[in-house]
DNA sequence: CGGAATTCGATGGGTCCACCAACGAAATCG
DNA sequence: CGATTTCGTTGGTGGACCCATCGAATTCCG
């Protein structure tokens, strides 16, 4: 500290891991986003189907704590994915206040798809490393998700 | 491939490298800007701080190049920081369409302190790694940056 | 030289994503 | 029961990015 150098301060910002984990995560972002475009279907829209499809039918409430997402964008994601035919909303008769919602055989098969476009993203995306080395970014990457997570 | 089970599609996505960075990005997006909160900035305002303190008096458009930023936001956020005192637009007598905007000695002085600020946040961000893995993962971010940078 | 093309700063409009505030309806708690 | 909580929904905000346009000033080129 105290060795700031203002005629290197841009330079100095770019090379924070703050900064560059931004630059990574925002072409990766766009990689899939282009690719699952081929589906028809945005990011959020993706974690939303696969998260249906994985924990079975569930009730919007339980997909915003599983998936930290605004119950507000919730509503229209399921909205667009219903116009789509790839989930369905049904009222759960066991709590007349929930939906719940699950994911149609369209909507499964849409998701195998969609799958194995966001591989493909990632590994352009990780071209320039080695098959070691990917491993390790991962791994670095997961550890510091897990802390966060565990606050 | 064609190993997708849709029973684990949510688990899958979030073991990608693209959403991992996307997540590591965000918690680093939020410790560095409310750090800088301190500071009274936001962290567009301070990357166009530190353009323009280190590459001398730039017109707006050489700062839209050097930081792929929006023109249109360049306005907004030169207007904040002009009104906050820390830097100063004049018209370039040696082009009359340009403006030469500079950092004012308070400009300087805040960036310091963001400095300081920016490089602490990333020291939490990275707690959970030791100094050498830090050292690895700052390498092959900026490996997959740059690889990015040259398309 | 003078007209055409380009550059610069600025503005308006639009998308996408994340976040906060509040509400009626329906369930659960005490 | 009544009070509280949960659920789905609707409202709006703000940041980041992209597209198009516009007048003023400069550069290019015939």
């Amino acid at each position: 500290m105290a060795e700031q150098d203002n005629t290197r301060a841009l330079h100095h910002i770019q090379s924070l891991p703050s900064w560059l984990t931004g630059r990574v995560a925002a072409r990766g972002r766009d990689l899939v986003a282009h690719a699952l475009a081929g589906e028809g279907l945005r990011l959020s829209q993706h974690a939303v189907l696969a998260a249906v499809a994985e924990h079975g039918p569930l009730a919007q409430a339980e997909l915003v704590r599983r998936l930290e997402i605004d119950p507000k964008d919730v509503v229209g994601l399921l909205n667009e994915l219903g116009d789509k035919g790839l989930v369905q909303r049904r009222p759960d008769p066991r709590d007349r206040r929930k939906n719940a919602v699950s994911a149609t055989p369209e909507g499964l098969s849409t998701l195998q798809r969609c799958a194995a476009l966001a591989d493909q993203a990632n590994r352009e995306l990780l071209t320039p490393l080695s098959a070691a080395e990917r491993e390790l970014l991962i791994t670095l990457l997961r550890r510091l998700h897990h802390a966060d997570q565990a606050q």
